[in-house]
DNA sequence: CTGAAAGCGCTTACAG
DNA sequence: CTGAAAGCGCTTACAG
């Protein structure tokens, strides 16, 4: 038996230096080649602790001589489950959705993962099956629930029964917690809100997005509650819902500006409703900041093209990115004890001043 | 030999109402079901000529009733390439971005193919190592390469060297146009030039992108070219290299505008400099577009949220990622016989009037 | 701590 | 036009 095992090993160092060079390295060449058998080079692979350390180093320094990667999809078929992490929205902004891949990237950078991306339509009907043909086909390793798709109980029971792992991004815990990147909007309206009145804005008016939202539902109520909390109440007619996009941020601005008394102040659920209060102020010869001033929430690229530039509430789009994918490639069991969240804080710049009276 | 053959079908189709509900069905159950053999079944999974009419009906149906799609993972390994392709881009505007996404997922749709997003630095001195990692180590079926990544033919000759099909977009031929999407971004430049003219402009001032940049360099020279055509030369304090930024579009402006002679009308690179000149008029009271016209390149969302809205050179850009991304999924042999091109135009809004003298 | 056998769900190479 | 055998590069389940 011992012979029989010499002869193996010696057959297996005589090997070494044949191994072809037009092909990439295989665990059979790491195991062949470093003498263990590929279950070992296998643990190795999967960080597991039942390999001696010298052992480990050895064949690592082996992996890395030969410029080894595991194949992932070997390793997905063996898995059952691929190395892909998906990321799904709903058109948002341009600069949202890739400060949000960004965000993942950084986390998946130096992983075996990549990001696989999955925009949707989440009005329309077969939209939830499209998702789940997505998951299934590619056997995804997790997704990440980008807003709005994130506030859609429907879309997250459907991967809680196929037995997917997400991760939800949405302004407020609409989940088990373990699953949740919350991004607190509400903290960020009541921010501008006090802002505002810190500048001395008594009249002011809001521009929210389209109230299915949750998102716009955190940020008008964090607005609303903060003026509260300073005894200012919001007359109805002070509060115009827009649909987050510059066009429907034009025709409530146009409601705003163009009666007998406009408002001294405008908070907008989102800074391209902003923009649309600025070409609605613009064509009017309202001077902002002197005679209106302006708060939008994104801190998009767009907000230092215009002008004057915008104050806007800052989201760290790609540091939630970075949170939700990180948890997704957390090895199991491992979950950070601390809820995710990120903190929205506001961005200071030209569109503000104290009201002139 | 007859009878063993029907003993071996009859078993089949005993199997048939046992097959495990929990599990998805594979290429055997199918085969089983169906009374042929796998290879048959692979057959048509994969397009095979070689399968009689009704056998490749049969199975076909079959794979509807019970919901049969093949593992991307199994073949991928088999085939030893993925069902993946990537987008390889050196930051660039995050609608560009997006739209270049959405036209790639367009194409890939109801394909076996995802789209797998790979930003880089084309500046550091790692990537295309980083991108032949990628590559290589995901067995991508393909890659699309944007601008700015696309003029690198450092990176198209790692990919030739490594076997890996690619798709390039970029202003001009810089390959085998059986291999390119092209732009013609000088076309675009050229109409922007035209439209000036023909409202009378003749002192016309040029903002450019980096000359380092094949995009930057065509649209400078389809803009001159067209001039020259109508007999007016730029001399060259007229014509100012920036960055593609914002804030370099600025520093442009303010040499342009805040001198004692000032042009009646800017072309700029793209909007990103063109809402730099924006600002620098607002601020110096230089009226838009009576006092000076402006163009951009790019037709990006932000040419509509400026005020006056901006008129620019639209690229459609999701045509460009659509086309890239059908060439590579394109059957091996049936490439198209014409050059695949996107042709750019120019969207007239409210940023130009004829100059005033 | 280590390994031999079987299997993940497909395709290739060969045979008929 | 169809199929049986071997293999892609890994992991699981079991044994020691």
């Amino acid at each position: 038996m011992v012979c029989k095992d010499m002869s193996l090993r010696k057959k297996a160092d005589s090997d070494a230096t044949t191994r072809p060079q037009g092909r990439a390295a295989t665990i059979n060449d790491i195991a062949r080649l470093s003498g263990v058998s590929k279950k070992t080079v296998s643990r190795i692979i999967n960080n597991s602790p039942l390999v001696r350390k010298d052992t480990r180093e050895k064949v690592e320094a082996l992996m890395r001589e030969v410029g080894y990667a595991p194949d992932p999809l070997a390793r997905g078929l063996a898995f059952r489950r691929s190395f892909l992490i998906g990321m799904v929205y709903d058109n948002p902004t341009a600069q949202y959705v890739v400060d949000m891949q960004y965000g993942a990237l950084d986390a998946l950078r130096g992983s075996s993962f990549e990001l696989v991306v999955h925009p949707c339509d989440t009005r329309s009907p077969g939209y939830i099956e499209g998702v789940k043909r997505f998951v299934q086909q590619q056997k995804l390793h997790g997704v990440i629930l980008v807003p709005r798709a994130s506030e859609d109980q429907a879309l997250a029971d459907m991967l809680e029964e196929i037995g997917c792992r997400y991760t939800r991004i949405a302004s407020l815990a609409l989940d088990d917690t373990s699953q949740m990147v919350i991004t607190h909007d509400r903290d960020g309206a009541a921010e501008a809100a006090d802002y505002l009145l810190s500048l001395g804005h008594r009249d002011i008016a809001l521009i929210t997005g389209p109230s299915a939202y949750r998102s716009a539902h955190e940020r008008t109520a964090g607005f609303i509650d903060a003026l509260e909390r300073r005894g200012i109440e919001l007359p109805p007619a002070r509060i115009i819902e827009a649909g987050y996009t510059f066009e429907s941020g034009v025709a409530a601005a146009e409601k705003l500006l163009l009666g007998k008394q406009r408002p001294t102040a405008i908070f907008t659920g989102n800074d391209e409703m902003a923009a649309g209060v600025y070409k609605v102020a613009m064509r009017a010869g309202i001077n902002i900041p002197r005679e209106l001033s302006v708060v939008g929430y994104d801190d998009s690229p767009l907000a230092s093209r215009l002008w004057p530039s915008l104050t806007s509430v800052r989201r760290n789009t790609r540091d939630t990115g970075r949170t939700a994918a990180a948890m997704l490639i957390q090895p199991e069991g491992q979950a950070a004890l601390q809820i995710a969240s990120v903190r929205p804080h506001l961005i200071v710049r030209d569109s503000c001043q104290p009201p002139l009276d």
